[in-house]
DNA sequence: CTTCCGTCTTGACGACTGTCAAGAAATCTC
DNA sequence: GAGATTTCTTGACAGTCGTCAAGACGGAAG
């Protein structure tokens, strides 16, 4: 009865081991989504077998929990550099901009398993708190680039950081689709409106800061 | 072999079996999702045995496109009679945001649904036409309210089509979140919410029309 | 080497799923 | 009324699922 409690070797090699399942654990997830994933189809597409899941977590659901979460705490990091390191507004927007459609392409997986778990969180309650903790995450990460984005035009945000959120939550989303359906063009659209939208966000800057 | 094909007696009774089998698997598909929705489950909260639903359906998928599709034909004409009376922009805004918060309390579970079907289509090949097929309706809807809106202000829709309806998507989306957690004053947020941010979505309108 | 313990595999269990066939019940036709 | 046809119920089928127990493997400790 090693598991969850009393170890005595290298606890690091537990939590290791526990980050390795649920990183191959990502592959099938975000392609087949949070219903349609079995163990066995996880453990198919990685190095282990479909037992050894119920050794490092409890069930499937603290797996997918474990999962989703894992990505999303470095995917809220995504926009640290551009924000930290921009100096003027329209930089800032445009490094942006080309992130997000960088994470498009790269991640499409995880953005669909992240979509997924969120609206199944509406059925399922033992969802909604890791839903409700990564939609805050998210809401943050948008609340830092813009308010930075205004502080560089000498603005202020024109919107609360929840509108924020959601405004961009959605067009991301349909460029989401878009990419996975295989629409054409969706990418430089999306880098297009970015940039276009981001100074609609803040109030009217003011001419002359100094 | 009285299915699908070849029937004698009114073929009207059988559209309408099939209308009211969707319409109380609705409840069911509403409460559970997409994916753990059983058949025997849908049957047990209708007046139905399980076994009915393939003498009208050809399997569970269709069941379901259908009742999703069939459902969401008439919500996308919700807003027809606002944006058809209102005589002003005001009104309009007004209007529509009533409507919105309306069917947010009143189809919940609809659009649980919708957003569920949605999001799965990007997991199962078979929902990706009626999922394209409705964001397109939705789309359309959303124009018919803002370019009559910037027609009544003697303004432009300062965005395309597809920009508008993902931006009121996420807002809605995030509303509906918030309805189904329970969340207080989403409803009132929504409204003025949507008050608020239809006068960004138009150009600036001509002081003097005539 | 033997012993022990953490790690993992294998195989099985019961529950649940969509589907369908066989036949009962209801309705219509004459 | 009888007979035919549409409509529906019931029960079973094969398959898949999460879970877990029994034991195999591996390396470290004695």
């Amino acid at each position: 009865m090693p598991g969850p409690a009393g170890r005595k070797p290298p606890a690091d090699k537990y939590d290791e081991r526990r980050r390795a399942l649920a990183e191959s654990a990502l592959l099938t997830l975000g392609e087949l989504g949070y219903a349609k994933a079995s163990l066995r189809e996880i453990a198919n597409n990685s190095e282990f077998s479909h037992g050894v899941v119920h050794y490092y977590f409890e069930d499937k659901h603290e797996l997918i929990v474990y999962c989703v979460r894992e990505q999303k705490s470095v995917c809220v990091r995504r926009y640290d550099g551009v924000v930290a390191d921009s100096t003027t507004p329209d930089e800032l927007a445009a490094g942006f901009a080309d992130k997000l459609v960088e994470t498009l392409t790269n991640d499409a997986a995880m953005h669909r398993l992240w979509y997924d778990v969120r609206t199944q969180s509406m059925f399922e309650d033992r969802l909604r708190e890791v839903a409700a903790e990564i939609d805050g995450w998210l809401e943050d990460m948008i609340w830092r680039i813009v308010s930075r984005y205004a502080e560089l035009a000498g603005a202020e945000p024109a919107m609360p950081p929840s509108v924020l959120y959601a405004i961009l939550d959605g067009l991301f989303q349909q460029a989401l689709i878009g990419v996975t359906v295989g629409r054409e063009g969706v990418l430089d659209e999306l880098r297009a409106l970015v940039n276009a939208l981001m100074p609609t966000m803040i109030t009217a800057p003011v001419a002359a800061p100094a």
